[in-house]
DNA sequence: TATAAACCTTCCCACCACTGGAAGGTCAAG
DNA sequence: CTTGACCTTCCAGTGGTGGGAAGGTTTATA
């Protein structure tokens, strides 16, 4: 199979499958007399997992971690289910961040009449009294 | 009053003023007879004020909007309303798509065992039958 | 006045996870 | 044998920073 084709079957473009052996996520394939890659059905479902996995959400080091538990036959749920709570912990502090300050920016605009008057809650909100505050960090995805 | 001093009182790091300015979010300060950047109280304002911004999630090409409505004395605050209202909308798409991965996540992982034993829902799930399913788009920042 | 130090300048590199494109080689069908 | 689809490698850019080098400026102190 070359690279097209088990893109098309793993949703994962071909651009995106020679950066992800490049990387060390996928093995590096054969290759034809002419130097074309060559895959095989299980190559398939590899690159399906890491897609579905980054369609969750799961940073590249989790998916590492990850595709060494899904083909280790040996492996333990117990590891499995840790990445994974982890995962919904990071995702539970993000959601948490966002609705804060979904509901900062609501109540502002809630405030600000929306006619064609000026004055503006939210405006003097951003550009008003600094108080006291430093540098307050924010992100932090997986 | 140099970058450095401007930096501190904004909060806004020294490095990150200059590259605003380089794309043209700010202005180009005089400058020293020596070629020091020189700023006043107007652009720790500014500063301040796309700091706040940033922190509330807006994005360049939004807080560039917002700037030239906090500087325009004749605005109306419909605009600034329908911008912090579209980013609203935004926040709360990230929440639910976030959300929904948590869900799914959570669920995937109480069905985990989570012991010695290597039978595990999730990876199961990440690995599985692919049924109907084309590449689907995520993300949408404002 | 000399010199150190703190500050500033520009320029380049790296990050992440991709995306796009150019120049050129390979393969299958007509 | 040509066409065109497909593949190869390499190079560059994205966005919003952070890091650092090489060198110029300003200020304070010895």
């Amino acid at each position: 199979m070359n690279i097209g084709e088990v893109a098309e079957q793993s949703g994962v473009p071909a651009k995106m499958i020679r950066y992800y052996e490049e990387t060390g996520l996928v093995r590096k394939p054969e290759r034809s007399p002419g130097g074309y890659r060559q895959y095989g059905e299980a190559d398939v479902h590899t690159l399906r997992f890491i897609r579905r996995s980054r369609d969750l959400g799961f940073s590249f080091e989790r998916i590492r971690e990850l595709l060494k538990l899904w083909s280790d036959r040996r492996r333990s749920s117990h590891e499995v289910k840790k990445i994974a709570l982890a995962h919904v912990a990071a995702l539970e502090a993000d959601i948490i961040k966002l609705t804060g300050l979904r509901d900062m920016l609501r109540h502002l605009a809630g405030k600000c009449h929306g006619d064609d008057r000026p004055d503006c809650p939210i405006l003097d909100n951003l550009g008003g009294n600094p108080a006291s505050e430093r540098r307050s960090n924010a992100s932090g995805r997986n």
